[in-house]
DNA sequence: CCGATATATGTCGAAGCACGACATGTTGTC
DNA sequence: GACAACATGTCGTGCTTCGACATATATCGG
C-alpha cells in the first residue's frame, strides 16, 4: 500500500475514523452526519464543514468514491479506504494496550475521588 | 473538571497520549522521547519541536508541572492530566468498540475479493 | 587534546485539519 | 404560505504537528 497515503492517514483522527465506518455502506453527506452521531450517541456531531472538506479530501486520494444518485451524492470506501481502516484499528488496539499497561490499576484507582460523579455535568 | 480543557485534550493526539504517559513518573525531555521510543518499539519517534512546544502548553495548562532538577528540567502529570488520560483511554475504548461493531466480523466480510490476499504487499 | 557522539533544550515556519459562519436550494407538512 | 428538516457546499480562523535549524555540555575513544 501506498506510503505517502498511510503517512497521511495514520494515526487517523476521530471524525475521520467514524466518517470511514460510515461509508462502509453507501451514504450521502447528509446520512454520514446522521449516522455517526446515532453511533456515538450524540457524542459526536459533524460539522458539515468538516465533513464535506474531509469528503473531497478522500476522494482525491482514493480512499472513497462518489456515486451520483438522483440529485444527491453518494459516498462508499474504497479497498484502499478498508485497508485505512484496518490499519488504524489495530494501531487504537496498541496504543489501549499501552495505556493499560502503563496505567495504574486498570480504571478503578481513579475512581478514590468524586471526580466519577462530578463528570456528569 | 474544567471544560475548556476537556475540549482541547479530548479527543487526544496521539503523541500528546504517550508524553503523558512518560510523565505519569518525572522524567526530563529527552528522556520522554527516548521513553516513549522503547515503549512503542520505534514506532513513535517524537520531534523535539513537538515535544517542547506540548510540553510548554501543557505545563501552562495545568496538565503536567515542571520542576528544575540539576540543570534538567523534569516533568511530572498533575491530578488533572490523569483525568484527562483516564477519559481519553474511555474514549479510545468507545472507539475501538464502535470499529469491532461495524467492521465485517474482523477481517472476513471484506474478502470477497482477493483484497485479503492483494494486502499483504 | 581533539573530534564524534550522546545528552539536553529550545525556536521558527510551513502545512494540515477542524470547525463555525455563511450561503443556497429542495421537500414535506401543518 | 411558512417553517422545519433535508441536503450540499465555501471561506476564513485558529490551533496543532513537525521538520529544520540552533546551541550547549558531557563523555569517550584514539
Amino acid at each position: 500500500m501506498n506510503d505517502a497515503l498511510r503517512k497521511r492517514y495514520i494515526p487517523m483522527t476521530e471524525t475521520t475514523y467514524y466518517t470511514l465506518l460510515a461509508v462502509l455502506q453507501p451514504r450521502h453527506g447528509y446520512a454520514i452526519i446522521q449516522y455517526v452521531s446515532v453511533l456515538t450517541k450524540g457524542r459526536i456531531l459533524l460539522g458539515t464543514g468538516t465533513l464535506y472538506t474531509m469528503l473531497g479530501r478522500m476522494t482525491d486520494d482514493g480512499v472513497i468514491v462518489m456515486m451520483p444518485e438522483s440529485g444527491r451524492k453518494a459516498y462508499q470506501i474504497t479497498e484502499k479506504g478498508m485497508e485505512l481502516l484496518q490499519e488504524e484499528t489495530g494501531r487504537l488496539e496498541k496504543q489501549l494496550a499501552d495505556g493499560r499497561k502503563i496505567l495504574p490499576g486498570g480504571v478503578s484507582m481513579v475512581q478514590n475521588r468524586k471526580s466519577v460523579a462530578a463528570r456528569r455535568e
